[in-house]
RNA sequence: GGACGGGUGGGUGAGUGGCUAAAACCAGCAGACUGUAAAUCUGCCGCUCCUUGCGGGCUACGGAGGUUCGAAUCCUCCCCCGUCCA
């Protein structure tokens, strides 16, 4: 019963080098690569999401990408229930699972669970909406304090987002966000879990990630856009909302030069590594590296770690 | 050479005598986030000191001087930029 399985977790904020670094581990330990990024599910979203072509794999399986089309809504509840069947087949086959996480939360409801909460509710959520739009944020906030006090505290007034959510639980659930949580989640089982955090300084990153996008468009990043447009993928669509797609989307639709959207989609990739290094921060048990992933000197601390984690004692 | 317009904090830009370390926005930094998460939201953002307070000191609106109890705001001269006339 005490035989855990290794899992090798590699994070950091985008543009990192966590693909290279993945395939390079999984390459030399047999290894297979879970896809923890909340975009790259999304099937012909594939350029500016920065999934790696199949013919950049080497060979190496890569999971969970692609799972859904554009107009499905995905949840980090479905994620993760992907994310454990993958597991499942992996140690049948008695394969290293590599995952690579630029998706915060994500990561945290495969490795610690999500609380027993009800799924989203369209119906119930357009409805808040509509409130909002007709009387204001705030008063889906009071509505929130008289449901649910304590929840109501812990969310900022004008985050719409977070309070539908909560008020979504409290109506559907019957029970306040707090007693949800404090009821627990379940934890991954049965695996030694190894973390590996690339973080490289601010400045090469940053100059990496505008030289990605530069680097994107030049790969066709606009007429996939173009494509997506064509094929009837309609504005509202979850994936058009991604960084870089909303901003080429929109100027395409308005026969601008998408190539001036270079300069905002860098700065938005910026913000977000930004983000992604503020959740990842409080990630526990963490090795972090400061260099990017596909550095040699990157690889071999990388290999170190996941070494001592492939033979415990 | 002349006539106007303009020079404000990292950027754009408001401010035309006190309520202004100076709106707003952007950038930047820090943070929150258990089912939209590449989303959504929050704080800080001249320097400095401490008894960290709607606290003290210093510096700041092209430059130098001046008026005034008080100037980014008024006056003088100078420098620079833009447009137009020569």
């Amino acid at each position: 019963m005490s035989e855990l399985a290794p899992l090798l977790v590699i994070l950091g904020p985008t543009a990192s080098g966590k693909s290279a670094l993945g395939i390079e581990l999984a390459e030399r330990l047999g290894g297979e690569i879970l896809v923890c990024d909340s975009t790259q599910v999304y099937r012909h979203f594939d350029i500016g999401t920065a999934k790696v072509p199949l013919s950049e794999q080497r060979g190496i399986p890569h999971h969970l990408v692609d799972l859904v089309e554009p107009t499905e809504v995905f949840t980090a509840g479905q994620y993760r229930q992907r994310a454990l069947d993958v597991l499942d087949d992996l140690r049948r086959r008695n394969k290293l699972p590599i995952i690579t996480a630029g998706t915060g939360l994500y990561l945290r409801a495969l490795l610690e669970g999500l609380a027993d909460a009800p799924t989203r509710s369209e119906e119930l959520r357009e409805r808040m909406r509509e409130r909002v739009r007709r009387h204001g944020p705030a008063s889906l906030h009071r509505l929130l304090k008289r449901l649910d006090p304590e929840t109501a505290a812990r969310i900022a007034p004008r985050d719409t987002q977070k309070i539908i959510r909560a008020v979504e639980i409290r109506i559907l659930a019957g029970k306040s966000v707090g007693e949800i949580h404090r009821a627990g989640r379940s934890a991954l089982q049965g695996y030694e879990v190894r973390r590996i955090g690339l973080l490289p300084p601010r400045a090469r990153l940053y100059s990496r990630i505008d030289a990605r996008v530069t680097a994107m468009m030049k790969a066709g990043w606009c007429a996939e856009v173009q494509g997506l447009i064509d094929k009837g993928v309609p504005i509202g669509a979850k994936p058009f909302q991604f960084i870089g797609y909303s901003e080429i989307r929109e100027r395409l639709a308005r026969r601008g030069d998408p190539e001036e959207a270079i300069p905002a989609i860098q700065q938005a990739t910026r913000r977000f590594a930004k983000r992604q290094i503020t959740w990842f921060r409080k990630e526990p048990g963490v090795d972090w590296l400061t260099g990017f992933g596909d550095d040699p000197d990157a690889v071999a601390a990388a290999m170190k770690i996941a070494e001592t984690s492939a033979q415990p004692a």
